[in-house]
DNA sequence: AAAAGTCCTGCGGGATACCGCAGGAGGTAT
DNA sequence: ATACCTCCTGCGGTATCCCGCAGGACTTTT
C-alpha cells in the first residue's frame, strides 16, 4: 500500500466542500499513485495535519479561514523545503504570487493555478508539479502581465517594496527611517517607480493644476492591475510594526 | 406547467460549473415552484438570456467573465425594478455591497450571500428572498462592520465618494473640478473623512516628522477593511473619464 | 588604466496637502 | 423672532511631496 506510491501522503486544504471533493476525485482519477489523501477545511486544521502527518505534497487554497495558504506553506517548507505544493485560488492577482515567492525557499517546487482551470488542464498541471517537479504558474496570471504591456511585470523587488510603503501611507521620512536611507533617496526611488508605472506626466486641469498626485495614483494603478490588494497590505502592516519605532499616538 | 409556478423563469449566472450545478440542485430540491431554470456561464450570455427570456428572478455571481453581476442586475432592474435578485460571491467586501446598493432601485428585492454559506441556510435564504420578498445580507458582511467597531460602517455616501476620489489619485483641485466645489471644501470633507477613519492624529518619528500622510493612509485603512478594492477602483476610473475634462497627456 | 553605469545624497525651489480661523448661507427647532 | 446646526469658502501659514542639479562612492565594462 505504500512502498510503490509516488506520494505517500497528500494534504488538501480547502474550505469549499464542493471544490475539496472535486480535487479528491481529480487526484483519484489521475494516474498519480497516492497513498492517502488528507483533507482540512481551514488553516488551523491544515497546519495541524501537516505537522502530524508530514505530507509529501500539498494542495492549498490561498484563502481559507483561520490561516492563509501561504502560512501553511511556510510551515511545510520550514520542515522540508522540497515539498511540492500546488496553490489554487480564485485570485489571479500578481500580489498573491509575490506573497508566495517571498516565503518560498530557493528551488522550491510549487504551482499556482486558478479554480477556473478546466479539469483536464488541472490534472496535467498536478502531474507536472508533483511528478515532474515543474513550477507551473497559471497562464491567466502571466496574461495580466502581458495585458499591462510589460510596464508592471518589470517592477523589481525594491520597486515593489517602496510601492507597498507608500500604499501603507508612510511619509518620505517614514520610509527613510524604515529603510535606513535618506529622504532624497526615498524620492529618487519613487521617481523610478512613477516612471515604471508611467505616471510621471500628469494631466493638467484647466487652471494648470495637476489632476493627480503621483503617490496616490501609483497605488491606484497598482490596485487596478492587481499588484496590490487589501490582503497584502494587511500583511505589510504587520511587518511594519516590527520595523518602525513610532511614538504610539494613534 | 406554468400557471401554478411561483417563479416562471429563473436565471443563474455563474462561471464555476460545480457551483452552477449545486445551485440548480438546491433550487430543485427546495419547495419553490419554478417553471424553468436558465443557466449562463458568463456575463454576456447572462445579459442575453435576461433580455430574451425576461426572468422573474435571478441568482448572479458577482464576478463572472465579460460583465459583472452588477451590470446584469442593472439590465434586469431597468426592465422590471421589482425582480428579486440574489447575489452570491466569494467576496465579503463591503465595497461590493455598496456597488449593488448604488444601482438597486428604491425598494428593490435582493440578497447578498457568500458562497461559503451552508446549503440549508442557502435554501432558506433563497426562499426568503424569492417567496417572502425579504432583503437578506449575509451575516459575515455585517460581522465586518462590527469588527471595525462601527468606525467604518458610519461612512456616508458622500464620505465614501471622496474616499474613492483620493484613492483614484485626484488632487484637491481635481476633486474640486469634478464635484463643482471649492478646494477648501474638498479639504473640509477630507478632514471629516480622516476623523471618521480615526487618522487625524498621526504618530511622529523621532525627528518630529509625521510617519503617515493622511491621504494615502485613509486609502490603506479602507483597503484593509475591505471598503475599497481594485475592482471598485476600476469602475470608478471609468466613471471618471465621463466627468472630468482632462487635457489628455498621459 | 579610463569610461560608463547605478545608486545615494545634499541643496534649493515650486507645487500641493493640511488645517485653524472666521464669516456666510440655508435649514430646522424652539 | 432667535438659536443652533451643517456645510461652504476665502485667507494665511506650515508641512510634505516632487524634482532638477550636481557631486560622490562603488561596480562593471572597455
Amino acid at each position: 500500500m505504500s512502498t510503490h506510491c509516488e506520494i505517500e501522503t497528500l494534504l488538501i486544504v480547502e474550505d469549499d466542500a464542493l471544490h475539496r471533493e472535486f480535487l479528491r476525485k481529480t487526484l483519484q482519477e489521475s494516474d498519480l499513485q497516492i497513498g492517502q489523501i488528507l483533507e482540512a477545511s481551514d488553516g488551523e486544521q491544515g497546519t495541524r495535519l501537516s505537522q502530524d502527518y508530514r505530507p509529501d505534497a500539498a494542495i492549498l487554497d490561498l484563502q481559507v479561514p483561520k490561516k492563509t495558504g501561504v502560512d501553511i506553506a511556510k510551515t511545510i517548507w520550514n520542515r522540508r523545503a522540497h515539498t511540492p505544493i500546488m496553490f489554487w485560488s480564485n485570485y489571479s492577482d500578481e500580489a498573491y504570487v509575490r506573497g508566495i515567492t517571498r516565503v518560498a525557499p530557493p528551488k522550491a517546487n510549487y504551482g499556482y493555478l486558478l479554480k477556473t482551470t478546466a479539469k483536464d488542464r488541472l490534472e496535467r498541471a498536478i502531474i507536472g508539479i508533483f511528478r515532474d517537479g515543474q513550477n507551473i504558474i497559471d497562464r491567466e496570471i502571466s496574461g495580466i502581465k502581458q495585458r499591462s504591456e510589460n510596464k508592471f511585470s518589470a517592477l523589481s523587488d525594491k520597486e515593489y517594496e517602496i510601492l507597498v510603503d507608500i500604499a501603507l501611507g508612510l511619509t518620505d521620512g517614514g520610509i527613510a527611517a524604515r529603510r535606513g536611507i535618506s529622504v532624497r533617496s526615498v524620492q529618487a526611488r519613487l521617481q523610478n517607480l512613477y516612471a515604471k508605472l508611467g505616471i510621471c506626466e500628469v494631466p493638467k486641469l484647466k487652471d494648470g493644476v495637476g489632476a493627480y498626485n503621483r503617490r496616490n495614483r501609483a497605488v491606484a494603478v497598482a490596485l487596478m492591475s492587481r499588484q496590490l490588494n487589501g490582503k497584502t497590505l494587511e500583511m505589510a502592516e504587520k511587518e511594519l510594526h516590527h520595523h518602525l519605532n513610532l511614538e504610539d499616538d494613534t
